[in-house]
DNA sequence: CGGTATCCCTGATGATACTG
DNA sequence: CAGTATCATCAGGGATACCG
């Protein structure tokens, strides 16, 4: 497989518009925009909240009620945040009990298919990562003890 | 709900059309799961190391020079943790000055291509999330001042 | 060279209370 | 209902110094 042997060196940006694997994530100008949306994506709740929208437009409490744990105000948060990076829209609807409901956008969508893909990866090798893990914990008190 | 049974596989062609993409990720066994992974994917520097590690094993000074800004501390730190996580192989050659190498295990290497899609994803869109933003925050001003 | 130990600061997050 | 405000906590991460 030479898809993922020589990853990140040089010149090529991204032609990524066609073949299925493109792998040509460097140039530092890039980098930090890569590592700008990998925070997004490793953040605590983004992923949960696009998730949740990705199977339709949802309501504040709604969606907060979809995803156990987060707080009001995480919730709240992370939903500007998605919106201002255009991945999410706000839609106020003036009535006696506020409404706002909030969906993705065109960009937001596109998101999903590669968020998923790492999902996936994550629910096929979750095994393998925590077997790993519990052997290295393992040796680790072999070792100190 | 065989949601997600089937969904580590293929390239190109998922059922992406229907609802708009192909997510199947919610169930909560799993849902911690890929949090899990994707709190490693979000981490600040472990995506650089894999990359880095991508193109072949390196050794500790090698690698902390090849990702600029790292500091020795987190360069132990997220090695470690790949280590942990079975990601990263971690061989000590025995010699006057300590040789430590590092390499990507095939967990490790399986692991490349759904972050590489995801880092294309960014690179294609970081001008629309960037365009997103300046937009959000001039109605920002707007509104406030 | 590779790594560990400390100190310290900042940002992220949770809990709670209040508002339009 | 949908936030905003405030406070307290806490892990992440940089800088630095020391060890085998």
């Amino acid at each position: 497989m030479e898809t993922a042997t020589h990853i990140a060196q040089e010149g090529t940006a991204m032609s990524a518009r066609d073949t299925g694997v493109t792998l040509g994530v460097e140039s530092p100008p890039q980098c930090s925009a890569v590592n700008d949306i990998l925070a997004r994506v490793g953040d605590k709740w983004s992923v949960r909240v696009v998730m949740s929208l990705a199977e339709g437009s949802q309501r504040f409490n709604v969606l907060r009620r979809g995803i156990p744990g987060i707080s009001q105000r995480m919730l709240t948060r992370t939903l500007r945040g998605l919106e201002r990076d255009g991945l999410v829209k706000r839609t106020v609807t003036p009535a006696v009990p506020p409404r706002v409901d909030y969906e993705l956008t065109g960009l937001g969508t596109s998101l999903c298919d590669p968020v998923a893909r790492l999902g996936n990866w994550a629910i096929a090798n979750i095994g393998a990562v925590e077997s790993a893990r519990a052997e290295f914990d393992l040796k680790l008190d072999h070792t100190k003890l």
